[in-house]
DNA sequence: GTCTATACAGCGATAGAC
DNA sequence: GTCTATCGCTGTATAGAC
């Protein structure tokens, strides 16, 4: 991966995060990274390309930060808040969820795109209906849904409301018995 | 309000809640309504105008629809249910919440509608409160916030996956206890 | 209130030199 | 791998006739 894809990616990811994947162009991309348009043709043949790219890069990062967190820390409560503190880090950076936010724009992403979000929030859901079970929740796998289903909805008003804190009080609920 | 302006207000309102608000333009609206671009430009002299009567809109629709349902259901438990049947036919339609839809473009929309979001999510995790606290939840603030959180972030996945009963599922965790 | 006509900037994308 | 140059189209927006 070349010093100017990394750059590319890292820009367009957080104009995505903040402002939308419809929300930025290749000419936005092109002046923050110092590059002309048709050089980020050369990277990412066309936008669509850009989005399978952005989305295929932050499922890795995850995936892999899931792997770290399980050989790491030796606790699962402690891992989950650890991806929590994840989300409560984009309030603070004005951004919501990468692949969140090419949910909610779905019917405008390729069918490409629209799979890999589907794989990426399986993988999401598996992982922390697998701490809530070490937790001993035995309905883990709907509690993972709640678990997921605040944490997304609730960044969406944290944000809105400038309030990092919002995140930790909806997720409270899921987390009682 | 002019038949062609309430018009223009439903498609812009559907192409929104499917591709968010910087995906779609005048034109596509244009066409499917059936006038001119300058036509739309006599209803809403700026696209940014056309957005805070989007959320205008809704957000009236939406008080309406809350005083509605407290005079005419007779248990809160079914008031809140039939906002969950709202969401629930947002995911039939490939729709997304179009509140929070602009929340997620938050950094691209104006000042303006920025305000309206927050009063539009304040003004229904109030409604909410209030039914949660009527059936006898005693942390009802904190548990309207998680439930509004999960009714967005449940909207999300469900849409994804083209499966509605998502919202419900991800609501029974937060309705026990 | 809608139209025609038009302005003009911006868009994604390509060809070909270096 | 990046550039210059350019294409064709689409974007929002305006002026003025009807």
């Amino acid at each position: 991966m070349t010093d100017t894809k990394t750059k590319l990616l890292d820009v367009a990811e957080r104009l995505t995060q903040t402002k939308g994947f419809n929300g930025f162009s290749y000419l936005d991309l092109a002046e923050e990274v110092g590059v002309k348009t048709s050089s980020i043709h050369y990277h990412f043949k066309t936008k669509a390309d850009l989005a399978l790219a952005l989305v295929d890069r932050v499922h890795g990062a995850h995936v892999a930060a899931f792997g770290q967190l399980d050989a790491q820390v030796p606790n699962a409560e402690n891992r989950l808040a650890a991806i929590v503190e994840v989300f409560e880090g984009y309030v603070n950076d004005d951004k919501f969820c990468l692949c969140g936010m090419l949910s909610a724009e779905f019917q405008s992403v390729s069918p490409a795109v629209r799979g890999r979000l589907r794989t990426y929030f399986q993988d999401m859901r598996s992982w922390v209906a697998k701490q809530l079970n070490e937790m001993g929740f035995t309905d883990s796998d709907n509690r993972s849904l709640s678990f997921v289903s605040s944490l997304e909805g609730s960044l969406l008003l944290a944000r809105l409301n400038g309030d990092a804190s919002l995140i930790g009080s909806a997720l409270e609920q899921v987390k009682q018995n």
